[in-house]
RNA sequence: GCUCGUAUAGUGUAGUGGCCCAUCAUGAAGCCCUCUCGAGGCUUCGACCCGGGUUCAAAUCCCGGUACGAGCACCA
């Protein structure tokens, strides 16, 4: 038709037999993070769960970040909980227990709305794990660990699968009887399918005996719930609509599904996010820091070269910063190196407008001006924001970097000199380089956190009556923060 | 080995069949600036993993390949 008539004849007949169609749509950039799936209206439930064996970290900060934005964009509730039920591996620490709340409210704005505590909680777990028992759904295995993998490989049934209910109940009296079983002896599993395709959900253990004292309730307890079974069992009693984690948790939402039509539950939505590597931050992890720290070095749980929460917050990130830094990668699936400037950018924005400008003159050399120029005044603090002013006086000397030396220069809002500091002009005479300089001035160390190191830079800072903790722009270097011992770099 | 997942510029990201010779940010380069090479503004650069298929039409759906990653713990 199109060749007959013209496509001006089928834009004719659209108009008038369907309008709609002709409407072009306008492409919109989706802002933010996607929407929640199956949401239907209703207020959605999330929850953050570390592992409160260490302060929380850059690696947290994603899931919590993530839930907690969902959370308050939908006037849902976000639950903190503590997944502390290994006393072996990855202990708790008890200091962790005061400082994440702490943290948690620091980086997403707002206090959770529950916090909970699974070693408080461990009455439920063990009685979920009796109904299961008792459902027939659930066994307990006395099969040393590396026979059942043989039959988890073989996709064969271990012999205690065939074991009666009462028998299964007697096993668990045993299991959390302290003249009974002992660690390894014998553990609880969830009663699957030894054929099932994948084979990381083949009968897979929920709860295993351990006897280290746990830091909060001691030896209490026995029988201790792994975090698939301790976690899907929690879900489900706080009422979780949504859980959103990292992919390499899709096999526990496999085993947990299973777990939940056993019980007939129905399992919340689930959302992946892949792995984030930030390359600068290389390969820490809570139990490597707390080794490091241990053996001296770094200096504690806030030193600036370590990737934790209270580390960053102290070096002068922004938890709005980290906020859109994570809501920016979003929520995809790949696995992602991501650099650190990227962050640093985000963190640009938000110090920028309140960063008082400040002199820092690295490898000092005297310059000695001469001819006609005010001896001393004042600076406006920021090129555009009304942050006050910084004075200077020639009595004490003039600094600039030795780089900037002997050449034609512009004194940043001074003068012009030439290679020997003969004023030239004071406006602005032509497109020689502009350099920073410090009148007077005190000696400062300025450190930054490269990597694992620590960099000292000897230098000039300029008078000023900043308290500890502003963050100032020191001119042509980037943002440092004020300590007690000088300045530490913020990023540039 | 088995199972699962992902593949858009240097780095991230938008995009669920026609708005797309593809969005935004970051980065790099350059320009501007009564004044920061590192602040701010502007400009430019740069991508749909490969091969088939479905369709009038595919970055978008299907199949195969490749690459990368994850799980297969009595850790979380």
């Amino acid at each position: 038709m199109a060749t007959t008539e013209g496509l001006e004849a089928i834009e004719t007949i659209l108009e008038s037999e369907a309008p709609h169609l002709l409407e072009k749509k306008i492409q919109t950039r989706r802002v933010g993070l996607p929407e929640l799936p199956n949401l239907n209206g209703e207020k959605p439930v999330l929850r953050f769960a570390p592992n409160p064996n260490g302060p929380l970290s850059f690696g947290h900060s994603r899931g919590l970040v993530i839930n907690a934005q969902y959370a308050n964009d939908h006037d849902g509730v976000l639950i903190l909980r503590f997944d502390d039920t290994d006393t072996t591996v990855k202990p708790p620490m008890l200091e962790a227990y005061e400082s994440i709340p702490r943290e948690q409210e620091w980086l997403c704005g707002y206090p959770a709305h529950r916090i909970v505590i699974a070693s408080e909680r461990m009455d439920l777990y063990h009685e979920h794990a009796r109904k299961m028992l008792a459902g027939g759904f659930g066994y307990v295995c006395t099969c040393p660990a590396e026979d059942f993998k043989e039959h988890r490989v073989g996709m064969t049934e271990c012999p205690c699968r065939a074991n009666s209910v009462e028998d299964n109940l007697d096993g668990w009296k045993r299991m959390n009887d302290p003249e009974g079983y002992q660690p390894g002896d014998a553990v609880l599993r969830v009663k699957t399918d030894m054929t099932l395709k994948n084979p990381a959900l083949r009968d897979w253990p929920a709860a295993r005996i351990q006897t280290n004292a746990h830091p909060r309730v001691g030896n209490k307890w026995r029988v201790w719930p792994l975090l698939d079974f301790q976690s899907a069992v929690e879900d489900h009693l706080q009422g979780v609509t949504h859980i959103i984690r990292g992919k390499d948790l899709m096999d526990s939402t496999r085993k947990q599904t299973l777990l939940y039509s056993h019980f007939g539950w129905e399992y919340p939505e689930t959302i992946y996010w892949g792995r984030v590597k930030v390359h600068e931050f290389g390969g820490f992890s809570t139990s490597q820091m707390k080794k490091d720290i241990a053996e001296g070095l770094f200096d504690d749980w806030n030193d600036p070269r370590l990737p934790t929460l209270s580390a960053l917050s102290r070096r002068g990130i922004k938890s709005e910063a980290l906020r859109s830094f994570w809501i920016e990668l979003g929520l995809t699936q790949k696995d992602i190196a991501v650099p650190l400037s990227t962050l640093y950018s985000h963190n640009t924005k938000s110090i920028e407008s309140t960063a008082p400008r400040l002199a820092f003159i690295r490898n000092a050399v005297p310059l000695v001006i001469t001819g006609d120029v005010e001896r001393s005044g004042n600076i406006a603090s920021h090129p555009s924001e009304d942050l006050g002013v910084r004075s200077f006086s020639f009595e004490e000397g003039v600094w600039v970097e030795s780089q900037d030396s002997g050449k034609p220069v512009r004194l940043k809002d001074l003068c012009d000199v030439d290679a020997d500091g003969n004023v030239e002009s004071i406006e602005r005479s032509d497109k020689r380089p502009i350099i920073h300089w410090v009148a007077g001035g005190s000696p400062a160390t300025l450190r930054t956190a490269e990597g694992q190191n620590l960099k000292l830079e000897e230098g000039i800072l300029e008078t000023h009556q900043l308290p500890v903790g502003t963050i100032v722009q020191l001119e042509r270097i980037g943002y440092a923060i004020i300590e007690e011992e000088g300045l530490l770099m913020v990023h540039d």
